[in-house]
DNA sequence: ATGCCGGGCGAAGCCCGA
């Protein structure tokens, strides 16, 4: 069994005692992180080393960052979504890793809000998700094992939101994201988290405004896609809300699914 | 309600997130 989570942890350096003690409770073989803000230089690997996890970052300053940690090796594959060479944000890393059970490849992505609607970065998003859409297109061909996780900055359906009316009209909630979030499913892709759960209220972001977290006013806006190779695998999934309810909390919660490998079946045999 | 919170940057107050 493999277990892969996703966080977007708003800043590492804030985080990274929460981070640590999640690590330690929670014992994901792979973690995907979002939102470091911070270059590689100042990613605390050490730290996270002595937990036993690798760490492939691709960082960048003040904003953005991306990480896949892991506790066998890493060797990446993509440290920017193909297809702008202009895009200078640090939002995607992509590697392989040698389960004890087999190969898995892995994202991890931090897709843009695309807010405020009326300027440039809305337009932004859609073609950082057409980018994104034709990149997994083409890892389907290689039928392997994949995960592409992380915060998509997308609400699926009302039924991920606490009040869909509330979110009309915005970058989250627009019938362009969600309809390029569908494309994904529609190219193959599995949303690990509704194959095993179709309850309402099942959110992975609280604002810190507004008292959202004591309120439940939240949002599903963190997801596991699988390949087909994957979603044939997927044994659990789930998010933990208990690091959200923590002291120094980040406004997302880790997501998060486990895999029975083909290894597993040879193991027990 | 385009910001009531929180982080970065940098040393006050603005930019940004979702």
């Amino acid at each position: 069994m493999v277990k892969i989570a996703s966080w977007n942890v708003n800043s590492i350096k804030a985080r990274l005692p929460n981070v640590l003690d999640w690590l330690k409770e929670a014992s994901p073989d792979i973690l995907l992180l979002q939102e470091l803000k911070c270059v590689e230089e100042n990613f605390p690997a050490l730290e996270i080393g002595d937990l036993g996890y690798n760490a492939a970052v691709s960082g960048q300053k003040t904003y953005n960052g991306v990480a896949i940690l892991s506790k066998t090796p890493l060797e990446v594959e993509q440290r920017a979504l193909p297809g702008d060479e202009s895009d200078e944000q640090a939002r995607y890393i992509e590697a392989v890793t040698q389960t004890d059970a087999g190969p898995l490849r892995v994202a991890s992505i931090y897709l843009p809000n695309g807010n405020p609607v009326d300027s440039d970065k809305l337009p932004y998003k859609l073609a950082w998700m057409a980018r994104l859409e034709a990149h997994a297109s083409a890892l389907l061909a290689l039928e392997e094992v994949s995960v592409l996780g992380g915060d998509y900055n997308v609400i699926p359906s009302d039924e991920d939101c606490y009040d869909a009316v509330a979110w009309e009209g915005d970058a989250l909630y627009r019938p362009e994201s969600r309809t390029a979030f569908r494309a994904l499913l529609y190219r193959g892709y599995t949303d690990a988290f509704r194959a095993l759960h179709n309850e309402p209220g099942a959110y992975t972001f609280w604002d810190y405004q507004r008292g959202a977290w004591q309120k439940d006013n939240g949002i599903r806006i963190d997801h596991l896609l699988l390949s087909p190779q994957a979603a044939d695998l997927l044994a659990d999934a789930g998010i933990d809300r208990k690091p959200r309810g923590k002291e120094k909390a980040s406004d997302h919660t880790p997501i998060w699914c486990s895999l029975t490998l083909a290894g597993d079946a040879k193991a027990a045999a």
